[in-house]
DNA sequence: ATTTCAAACTAACAATTGTTAGTTTAACAT
DNA sequence: ATGTTAAACTAACAATTGTTAGTTTGAAAT
C-alpha cells in the first residue's frame, strides 16, 4: 500500500499541490480534485485545511529537532557535526521533497502551532551557530563572521527541495559528499 | 517624496504585504487598508491585482538581466565575475528587500508574463553556469561538480532578501566582501 | 466663478472560499 | 438477514474574493 492512512494520502497529496502553488492558492477542492473525491468528503479524515498544513510542517521540523539532538551531543570534531547536518538536510528533503517546500514557504500560515514551530526553528539555528562558533574557536574553521556562515550553510541546506528533485538520476550519497565539500572548501582552486 | 507615482506607492506597499503572507493570501483590501483607502480606488491607479505583482518581479527581473550583461561580457576573471554577481544580489536585494521576496516565492502566480519571467531566469542561470565552467576549464576554480556549485551560490545569492533585513547595521560594502570570501573560500581553515 | 480632473468614495456583482448537516453506499461481522 | 461502520455523497451556508459602475470630493487652472 501507498498510504497508511486516507488521512495520510490526503496530507500528502496536498503537500504535492502547496509545492506548487503554496497553501493559499490551494483550495479543498482542488485537494478533492486530485483525490477524485469531494471536497466535503476529505472532513471525514481532517478537521480543516489548517491541520493539514500543522501535519506536514510539524512533523519535518520535529525530526530536524530530533536529529540535531543526536549530532550535538556527539563528541565529533565541527566539521564532522557539519557534515552530518548536510546529510541530514538531503536526507529528510529527499525523502519529502513536497513537505519541505511547506516548511520553506507557508509556515507563515500555521496558526495554533505557529509559536511552536519558531521556537523549533530558532532552536535549531542556535544550535547550528553554536557548532560554527565553537569550529572557529577551536582553529577548525577560518576566523570569519560565524552570522554569515551560518547564513549561507542554511541557505543551501534549505533551498535543497527547489533542486533534488531535478536532479532525478542523483546518487544521494555522492551528492552529499559533493555539497559537503563545496561548503567546506569552497569553490577556489 | 517617497513615491514617485501613487501607483508605485501601491506597488511598494503591496510588496511589503506580499513577503509578510505571499500574494495569494494578500487582499486587494488588505492594499488598500494599508494606504487608507477602500478597495475600489486602488482601480483608478491599477488594472488588476495581476499587474502588481508583475510590475515588482519583472522589473526586478530585468535589472539582473541587464547587470549580467555587462558582467558576462567583461574581460575579467572568472572569480572577479563571480564577485560581481555576489555584489549584484546583495546590491539589488538590499534596495527591494520586499520585492526580491515576490520574485522568489510567488513568481508562479504571475499569469499573462510567466513564461516571459522563466525565460530570464534560465537565461540567467544558464549565463552564471558559463561563467563557473569557465572558471573550472581554466584552473581558476576547483574541479567540482559545476551543478552544485551553481545550485550553492544561487541559493545563498536568492536567500538574502529573508537575512539581510535582520541585520539592519550591516555594512553592505563589507558583507559583500564576506560572502563572496566564504563562497569562494569555504569555511575550512 | 467655473471647469477640469485626479483620486477618492458607496454599493453592488458573481464567483469562490472553508466548512457543516444530513444522507447514501457498500463492504464486513454478527 | 441484520447491524455496523468507514467513507463517500448532495446541498447548502456565510464570508470573502477581485472587480465594476456610477458618484462625490477638492484642489488647481482658466
Amino acid at each position: 500500500m501507498k498510504y497508511e492512512t486516507r488521512k495520510d494520502e490526503i496530507i500528502q497529496t496536498s503537500a504535492i499541490l502547496f509545492k506548487k502553488k503554496g497553501y493559499s492558492a490551494v483550495t479543498m477542492r482542488d485537494i478533492a480534485k486530485a483525490m477524485g473525491i469531494k471536497a466535503a468528503s476529505l472532513y471525514n479524515h481532517i478537521n480543516s485545511k489548517q491541520e493539514i498544513l500543522s501535519e506536514i510542517i510539524i512533523s519535518l521540523a520535529e525530526q530536524f529537532t530530533e536529529q540535531m539532538k543526536i549530532i550535538k551531543y556527539s563528541d565529533d570534531s565541527c566539521i564532522d557535526k557539519l557534515k552530518q547536518i548536510v546529510a541530514l538536510h538531503v536526507g529528510i528533503t529527499s525523502n519529502n521533497q513536497f513537505g519541505m517546500a511547506s516548511l520553506n514557504s507557508d509556515w507563515m500560515h500555521l496558526e495554533a502551532e505557529l509559536d511552536y514551530y519558531l521556537t523549533l526553528r530558532k532552536n535549531y539555528e542556535n544550535d547550528l551557530r553554536s557548532i560554527i562558533v565553537k569550529g572557529i574557536q577551536e582553529d577548525e574553521l577560518v576566523d570569519a563572521n560565524p552570522e554569515v556562515m551560518l547564513f549561507s550553510m542554511l541557505s543551501t541546506l534549505r533551498s535543497l527541495y527547489i533542486w533534488l528533485p531535478k536532479k532525478e538520476d542523483l546518487d544521494i550519497q555522492q551528492f552529499t559528499n559533493e555539497l559537503s565539500l563545496l561548503l567546506i572548501n569552497g569553490i577556489n582552486k
